[in-house]
DNA sequence: TATGTTGTTTACCAATCGGTAAAATTATGT
DNA sequence: ACATAATTTTACCGATTGGTAAACAACATA
């Protein structure tokens, strides 16, 4: 018995475990949590189940990890550019999402794994829960701050709170769109709208 | 061999197909397609699994039907009350939503079955596709009748189509917002900006 | 009553599900 | 070199999955 250090490396990891998060994480992404088996994150990862469950604890953990991953990877990197941008920052976020649907449908129709993972699991699960809280936050928080800079200058026709609200609802509305498969042209409509509603909340100088 | 005539009845089903589709429907409106078994068909229904297969083919089939039924008994009877209802009538709808989230919480948590099923399945099997084609326009075409009154009398700020489209994603906004659990207060302020924002769109008579 | 046809019942199926026990391997600290 | 502790490998588990074959029962026609 090692009486006098209980923190030994004994053998290393041989594999990157943020690597294979990643990996897990494109999985449920695209296939969603139920329909994604053991096997198929064995394949995206290239680890036995074993070395999965030995790393993770359970399926549940793996998504957990995959959605943590997900935030900080994919949520936080693309909303960081729209921080401070300001109404045109919000705008241009709405079209580069009609851009990304048109160019890249196949990453399109995967939608968000944040949302699709709330209404796979609905509030039965706390951890989702709250991970869906994190998220809308920092989707609204993003937009506050890109509409703030406006508001600071009186060139924000309504109150910044309201209109990030505002521009989270349509996200999510077409998120939803994309992901039931609707026409491309019905989505370039749909994010013309968004991106005239946005546009409309600029008060331009006389 | 029957040759002269080739529509029997035999024996007559014992049990009424509408009843246990509404049953099916209501299993996989609260739990999903995945993770809802044969077992959970079963005892919402209180028939044998057989039984269930000989009257709708497979686990698709049944969910094809539910889904059938959930426009014509739940979206068409809903949306049926907003055409030609005007401003208000929209308005008025995005208030229903915001009473039943508060005063129904585990019927809310449910969602839209059409919005569930898009995530779950995405655009891979074209009958589903097909059925949220039908449901989307459906819901636009509720809002845009109810708008087009307003409009012919000239009291509408916008065009008819642009308007319905973006009450459609502010809803569609809503339900994966509800369904993914969050805190009664922010629904309903996130409602009330959707009415605010239905409102804004009258144009009061001078 | 005989027959054809359909619905119901019962029992069953192979395949897959998420998960794990245990032996073999490989690094670490002494 | 040696004991320790972690990882990897292999093989496996019971439970559940969606689905079905076959015997039996009820009805319509003749």
């Amino acid at each position: 018995m090692v009486w006098w250090y209980d923190a030994v490396m004994a053998r290393p990891r041989e594999f990157d475990t943020k690597e294979a998060i990643a990996s897990i994480c494109d999985q449920f992404w695209s296939d969603g949590y139920e329909a994604t088996g053991i096997a198929d994150l064995e394949s995206a990862t290239g680890l036995a189940r074993a070395r999965l469950y030995s790393a993770f604890g359970s399926k549940q953990g793996m998504l957990y990890e995959a959605i943590d991953f997900y935030l900080e990877s994919r949520i936080d990197v693309i909303f960081s550019r729209v921080d401070n941008g300001g109404i045109a920052g919000v705008a241009n976020f709405f079209r580069t999402f009609a851009q990304i649907v048109a160019e890249h449908p196949e990453r399109a129709e995967m939608g968000c794994l944040v949302v699709n993972s709330m209404i796979e699991f609905g509030r039965s699960e706390s951890e989702l829960v709250e991970r869906a809280d994190r998220y809308r936050e920092r989707v609204r928080g993003a937009f506050r701050s890109a509409l703030e800079r406006d508001a600071a200058e009186g060139r924000l026709a309504g109150n910044v709170e309201s209109l990030a609200d505002l521009a989270y609802v349509m996200l999510m509305g077409l998120y939803v769109t994309v992901k039931g498969g609707a026409p491309l042209e019905e989505i370039n409509r749909l994010c013309g709208i968004a991106i005239e509603v946005v546009e409309s909340w600029r008060i331009s100088p006389e």
